[in-house]
DNA sequence: ATTAATTATGCAATCGATTGCACAAACAAA
DNA sequence: TTTGTTTGTGCAATCGATTGCATAATTAAT
């Protein structure tokens, strides 16, 4: 049993198609009579638009391609969360697809959304991406793009980013509160801004507090559990004096946390510790891990926003928009003394 | 500056669009040399294929529609990504939609899904959903349904789910191994199956073992952490004796793990624990959780891979099939002695 | 009663790709 | 030379909804 069309409707009440669909789209050119003798017809056929047909035609499928470097990481999946929340309030839907990081991946996936038709796209860029030329192409389409978390100046779009700079600078801030002096920080050679930022706001914060900053407590690697673990371990072994450690990651930190605790070091009061992402592991860690939230869901709220602003906008008045998120401090025990 | 069509290709080469349309499709009743003209043409005009004109009239989208209890749970999260892999490589797409556990969203979700005209949906159900018209619906189209995790038996159609039977027992099993006798369970009333099979296992393992089941050693809750916290604590003040705690969900085991520690308890010596899903946190618990994995990316590999068999298979050939993971136990700390 | 203005609807093209059927050209067989 | 195949393309309808323009029907104005 097929499903009802429009003309389907029509044929029953001896009008036309266009007449349907004008009643069904609330054209005010349509009698109040003919209205809702099509809305009972197309009650009582069950029928149901087919989008696919009412995009080609108007050229919107009512579809967002969202692309993010891993589907199931926390962060990211809480933005898709959040975009799809707004999204499907306003009725679109939301095609999610992963780069894993990789720019060929990025690169075909903007091209599948563009060939199935998005009406736009929402996306964070990999990591080690470093051309642009596929965004561009969304861009020069004319349809709206908007990034979030990890950007990049070279696109004149909207975005949406924490402010990485503060949340660092809050976190180090806390930690000079709570007495701490010689305070390590683990980050990443990576090209994104993120991490520059979050380095700034500690630096900044030291010498706020009259604090000298010092090089050799700063350590470069990949963030994850075992770089946190290396780090750790060769400051001890260094012999080093610190009393806290603020990473980028909490991942890193918790690798450090591990590290602290086999070496009988008391956390928080040897060494305070304090991550960043405020992944949902945090606050089961024991203690729980004083960290950066990054409100990841209405970040990806705010990102949909931004899009459907751009949607609705004349394109000749478009002016890109960066929205800029205040993280917060999570402050819990492995970081609060006494 | 607007996309080429085939028709452009086909006025460039003074060819009507159906031959393009064939040259482009690999039909062999176009000759080479026109075939490799249309190919060269294309590329120089930068063809890119408009997918909803071809879906509206091949009646195929290309489109996965794909629903979730909540976007940004781990479990879900991975196993949309398992799904999202197998697809991309197909040249499908994945939309993805939420029901929070509420059956209005859910049917919302799934006519919507229809109105984009999917060629086929993959689902777990929501915890309390008792109806299945809208899942009827989907099959009375004739189009591919796969659930996956939480699968009902009154709809006839292809599911993946894991033996949680066999976790359960393997975990249970595991615990008396390392000597535990008294055995407390934390489970939930819900409705779905896999929390019944959990308990099954349970019992089985400790029957298997001659160890009498102590209905009062069950505790039914919502196996958040909050819940492993209060009956624990109820535990406790009950005096009651116990040496480990099978909890059907890494949540409570962790509030479980908190409590205990808290009251001087020592895992796993005085009491062994295990949880249940391989949450990401397990790993970073102190001590870390035992639990069990139910491979949630392979899961959507699965789902993804019976998804494509039902939509290439002749409709009157079609024979649901079951797929029962097999899940593996992650013994760690909390549950390993000596 | 005639004209003008308004209102409701129909006609037909369009969006871009696909496909059954027809047909011309080229070639082979008789 | 005639008939029969094979091969490569074209024609035109189709998928279902939308929309500019035309027109019929109704009402208002003169």
């Amino acid at each position: 049993m097929k499903k009802a069309t429009i003309h389907d409707i029509a044929e029953r009440l001896n009008v036309t198609a266009s007449t349907v669909s004008r009643a069904l789209n609330g054209n005010p050119r349509i009698s109040e009579t003919t209205r809702k003798a099509v809305l009972k017809a197309a009650k009582e056929l069950d029928y149901e638009p087919n989008q696919v047909a009412s995009a080609l035609r108007s050229g919107k499928t009512q579809l967002i391609g969202m692309l993010v470097p891993s589907i199931n990481r926390a962060f990211f999946s809480s933005i898709i969360k959040g975009v799809e929340e707004v999204a499907n309030s306003l009725n679109y839907r939301v095609i999610v697809s992963q780069s894993s990081e990789v720019l060929s991946n990025e690169e075909n996936a903007v091209k599948a959304f563009l060939n199935a038709r998005v009406d736009g796209i929402i996306a964070s860029i990999g990591k080690n991406t470093q051309h642009f030329d596929h965004y561009e192409q969304v861009l020069d389409r004319g349809l709206p793009l908007v990034l979030f978390d990890r950007t990049t100046p070279f696109l004149q779009t909207s975005q949406v980013v924490i402010d990485d700079y503060q949340g660092a600078y809050l976190a180090t801030t806390h930690l000079i509160e709570q007495g701490c002096r010689s305070i390590v920080h683990l980050t990443t050679e990576r090209k994104i801004d993120i991490y520059k930022e979050r380095y700034r706001g500690y630096l900044n914060a030291l010498t706020d507090n009259n604090i000298e900053p010092d090089t050799s407590m700063v350590f470069s690697g990949n963030l994850q559990v075992e770089d946190g673990r290396v780090h750790c371990e060769a400051l001890l072994k260094q012999e080093r004096k610190f009393d806290a450690i603020f990473s980028a990651s909490d991942y890193a930190a918790i690798g450090a946390m591990q590290v602290l605790k086999e070496n009988g070091f008391k956390i928080p009061d040897d060494v305070a510790l304090v991550g960043f992402l405020n992944e949902p592991f945090t606050s089961f860690t024991d203690p729980p891990l004083t960290t950066v939230n990054q409100f990841p869901i209405e970040m990806g709220q705010t990102a949909a926003n931004l899009f459907f602003n751009l949607l609705n906008t004349e394109k000749k008045k478009i002016r890109p928009k960066k929205t800029v998120i205040q993280p917060e401090l999570v402050v819990r025990a492995s970081s609060l003394k006494k």
